[in-house]
DNA sequence: TGTACATCAGTGAACGCGCGTTCACTGATGTAC
DNA sequence: TGTACATCAGTGAACGCGCGTTCACTGATGTAC
């Protein structure tokens, strides 16, 4: 009853650890990276002893998997937000701006998003939550005037510059072009005047 | 006398482990990823005992900027190689093949060099080599007629999609647009054309 | 309302593993004279 | 050309660490009657 959230546990059962681990892991890839994950690191900051977490996820990837799926999911709900407008370009570079927001704001989550080696790939819902984050994504790209003949070439490249901004801010590359540029600052300052500039290609010519 | 190259070694005294250090941890992290990386393992490799390393690196991380340097160094080479032409655009165009050729081939050194958290930063080499590798790249876009007015951006954003190709190539989120693609008929196949058709951007308009 | 029992959730000790690093050592090499 | 000695390079055993997973257990919960 006193404390902080749900996750408080109330005696011998936890009441909802499942949760609560899965929290505790989105935590702990936030604040050490994806190499200061562990189950046991999990299990101490839920609380419960070390064995506790097998009963929920069979395996430490079990439960990254579940955190990649969070991931995804947030993604998706980052992307949706943003909306359309009669202007496509517009739309496109704000949808730019979240993609880049989100995974400097959760760098941990971003990351596993992109390690297919970490988790369940086998797991159906992976690839369906992976397909459906990007699909407001993608039905913008098709939106476009002038769109390409090919549609899959135009959304992959397109794709790519945002995450590669997203990747070299996040490994820090940055810095050798905008001197000084913390993740908040590039995003908050630099990046929206340089997708006004020079963002998105155009494919007509 | 007998066997292979220069990694053989003729005794007590092997004559040239540093660089076959380097040799084995560069095969490793090509071979199993970065995961896959220990200074046991290469010791092994290299059929010394697991303390050499330490003689010649300090630590692990020691051992992982030579593989870091390495890797920018194979890297600039391959973008010299493209050389330049009176056509900016089809010089740009080769110099992104390049770089994609070069991160699907080395997948291990490609995925290290953005991985700052693992080597040693503080070595005045590591900013040179990362910087030096890029310059021709960095210079084909200084050469582009009608270059945006803050050329910065534009490096980044350009230097961004082709980065974003390579790493969502690697990771395997091309396999959604580009059926059955693997690296090497996506380097082959897939990606000239894509070039051709959508790639770069003009920033003029 | 109460009791017996099945099921569930978490415990805690133990297992074996591979790791980085240290260190006294020893074999090989090179140099001074 | 030969000898003494310093330096270098690699050995191998040991250290302590954190990890994932297993398993018999026990405390708590829920259900049938």
């Amino acid at each position: 009853m006193r404390g902080t959230t749900t996750l408080e546990k109330s005696g011998y059962h936890h009441g909802n650890l499942k949760a609560a681990l899965i929290e505790a892991a989105d935590a702990i890839i936030r604040d050490k990276g994806i190499e200061g994950f562990s189950l046991r690191e999990c299990a101490r900051q839920a609380g419960v002893s070390i064995g506790a977490p097998a009963h929920h996820f069979g395996s430490a990837m079990g439960l990254l998997t579940e955190v990649a799926l969070l991931g995804y999911e947030s993604l998706g709900e980052a992307l949706n937000a943003v909306g359309h407008s009669d202007d496509v370009r517009s739309d496109l570079q704000r949808l730019a701006l979240a993609y880049v927001s989100f995974a400097l704001a959760h760098p941990g989550r971003f990351r596993l998003m992109f390690r297919p080696d970490l988790v369940n790939r086998d797991d159906p819902r992976y690839a369906a939550s992976s397909t459906a984050a990007l699909s407001g994504f993608a039905h913008a790209i098709a939106r476009r005037d002038g769109a390409a003949s090919d549609r899959m070439a135009e959304i992959f490249v397109v794709w790519s510059s945002i995450h590669g901004m997203a990747n070299l801010v996040l490994d820090g590359k940055a810095k050798y072009l905008f001197e000084g540029a913390t993740p908040e600052r590039f995003v908050s300052a630099v990046l929206p005047g340089l997708l006004a500039q020079t963002w998105p290609f155009g494919t007509s010519g």
